[in-house]
DNA sequence: GGCGTTTTGAGGTACGCAACTCATTTTGAG
DNA sequence: CTCAAAATGAGTTGCGTACCTCAAAACGCC
């Protein structure tokens, strides 16, 4: 006996604008108007088409629309030059969408940007005004740039920041991690695993002029002082996210405490923290958390080195910054809970 | 000066039908009966028209395939009846995708048999032959339900299995996670967590007899005896997923054994194991790990009765596989990055 | 060479919407 | 009431594909 129970999740009739011009008593061409919130329609018109668009839950077929659209739609992203492998596994999992993207005729461009320079990075926002129809920016929070951005919004573009935010810009939509929180699930791992002893927790960052670098260590010291009071956090050095430098910094800093059981590295470089840890064959006794994973990182979990990565989802990130674009061109709500970026923690058992 | 450089990454020229006919130098019927493998095409012909589609990257336009196709794809989710909170949310998180549904005029249907009796499944699912163009089966790995799915493959409905594999069928795809790499996980949390003490460690799931439930355990039992050996794994308990029975059995383990450090439960009844702990009083000083991220479990990682959860996402899970039944019966490529689903390691700080 | 079969061509229709034109009706101000 | 402006109706076209029919051509076989 099958004893089953079936549900269905959408509406039974599929209705189209002809339906909804019917049982409005208008023509299409005033429906059409009021979808479009094109002029030419009185205030009480357009409230009786909507209200009936409400009730029926009337949804126009996104394909119909799409293939009526003629014109593609362009997207852009706008990344930071350089070779910050966080940022091009970004770019090569854009690439992996190609096919995706091509069968929905959308365009994707990148443009390679000195993004930390907040005059370069809004001299190079202000000349794609009108280009594009939407644009994922890596932007730095900085007055020039809000109002670049507050400035391709009024132009129609729609913008996504992406990695880091410019919270106070008009911006549609934010895609990646709340970094404090992301500092905050650092501190706790660090203290939950050193375990009873106490002792010195060294910190590395690449600047703490970075505004997620800033916003980490800021949920790390947090922690840190309120739950792991008994451990002495070090004073900050600032590595530069660069190899050589941060095994300069963390091999002097290992040779002068001796009794250091913690090291949370805040941004790139976690090769370099690696190399000074086992060379000063402590890799075993310190607990090490860092962020991201690649290559590096990966094998540095396998072989015990790091205890931790702080992730987020760089696949993730840029789907999800396509997918915002493309819902926010097209006038459809947003799955938030899809485009939400979770704050990953990698261990040697849950790598991908 | 805005030093960019840019790039595309997608073709620049939007082909269609009619160009490949014409550099192939065939009708368009030809084309159309080459793409959907139509007989009547000699083999040659066949060969050197999709030579070119290949050589060109020709992509169909999804929304012109869509709209044309004029009958919308119906699926179908086949779940277990009861009230499993987690297959309630996967339910949860489909009803919010019913505006997407149905702006791409797609159907689904949840349809309620239990699961866990084979020949009930496989019953309930030979019914649905021809009915469905895909499924999306929380399977139990049983012959009957392996033949079914196979029946099912070959009548041409697309088959996804969710949360519970069958590896041995012909299934297209499983969305849902490693179970031993989340005993895995589990293991080495527990293991890294009480630090340097030794003592006993409780574990209790619901049924050694569910796949998912012995995965784990299987995988907690490999790093417990490679790593963590000095620790002392208590006999397995069976709470059968209830919070009364679970609740009864770890208070009888806490009597009887003072130094537990250590407690891992493997499938839900958490709210029970959580009671247990707190009315003996001892939920500071034992690690607590269970799965899945509900309002319970979240309420009791924020008060540190429980100290991490193992989760995998209901919503993506639901959203992966309507996205893969989707790919699959347009017969495009699946974005496997994108579809496949992480072990979630949820603490105080990073819940999302 | 004739026959039947297979292969191919040519063309049409429909899908639901965007975007447009142009004619007609309604409205409100004077 | 008059007239211009505003609002609306009616209609068309095209997007790229699926799916269908029917005729024509090519083919293989004896």
């Amino acid at each position: 006996m099958a004893q089953e129970t079936s549900e269905s999740l959408t509406a039974s009739a599929a209705l189209t604008l002809k339906d909804i011009a019917r049982e409005a008593g208008v023509s299409l061409a005033t429906v059409d108007r009021v979808l479009h919130n094109r002029p030419g329609v009185r205030p009480d018109t357009v409230r009786r088409v909507q209200e009936i668009i409400a009730r029926n839950a009337f949804q126009p077929h996104v394909a119909a629309a799409e293939l009526a659209r003629g014109r593609a739609r362009r997207f852009a992203f706008v990344m930071p030059t350089g070779s910050n492998p966080f940022m091009q596994q970004i770019e090569a999992y854009l690439g992996e969408m190609s096919a995706w993207l091509s069968a929905r005729r959308l365009s994707v461009e990148l443009i390679n940007t000195d993004v930390f320079d907040p005059s370069v990075l809004a001299a190079s926002l202000e000349t794609l005004t009108g280009e594009y129809d939407g644009l994922a920016v890596v932007a730095l929070d900085h007055p020039a740039v809000r109002a670049a951005i507050n400035d391709l919004v009024d132009a129609g573009t729609k913008v996504v920041t992406l990695v880091s935010d410019v919270p106070s810009s008009r911006r549609h939509h934010y895609v990646g991690i709340d970094n404090i929180a992301a500092g905050r699930t650092a501190g706790a791992l660090v203290g939950r695993l050193v375990g009873q002893k106490s002792g010195k927790i060294g910190i590395i960052a690449g600047s703490q002029g970075l505004r997620d670098h800033a916003e980490r260590i800021f949920g790390f010291n947090q922690v840190m002082a309120s739950e792991f009071s008994h451990l002495d956090i070090l004073p900050l050095l600032e590595g530069r996210d660069e190899d050589d430098r941060s095994e300069q910094l963390i091999s002097r800093l290992l040779g002068k405490h001796p009794d250091i059981i913690g090291l949370y590295n805040v941004g790139a470089g976690t090769q370099g923290v690696a190399k000074a840890l086992t060379e000063a064959g402590r890799e075993k006794q310190i607990v090490f958390i860092a962020h991201d994973l690649t290559t590096m990182t990966r094998r540095l979990l396998l072989q015990g080195t790091l205890d931790v990565a702080i992730s987020q989802n760089p696949g993730h990130e840029a789907r999800a910054a396509v997918r915002v674009l493309l819902s926010l061109a097209r006038n459809e709500p947003i799955l938030s809970e899809q485009e939400k970026i979770r704050i990953d923690i990698l261990m040697r058992d849950n790598l991908p």
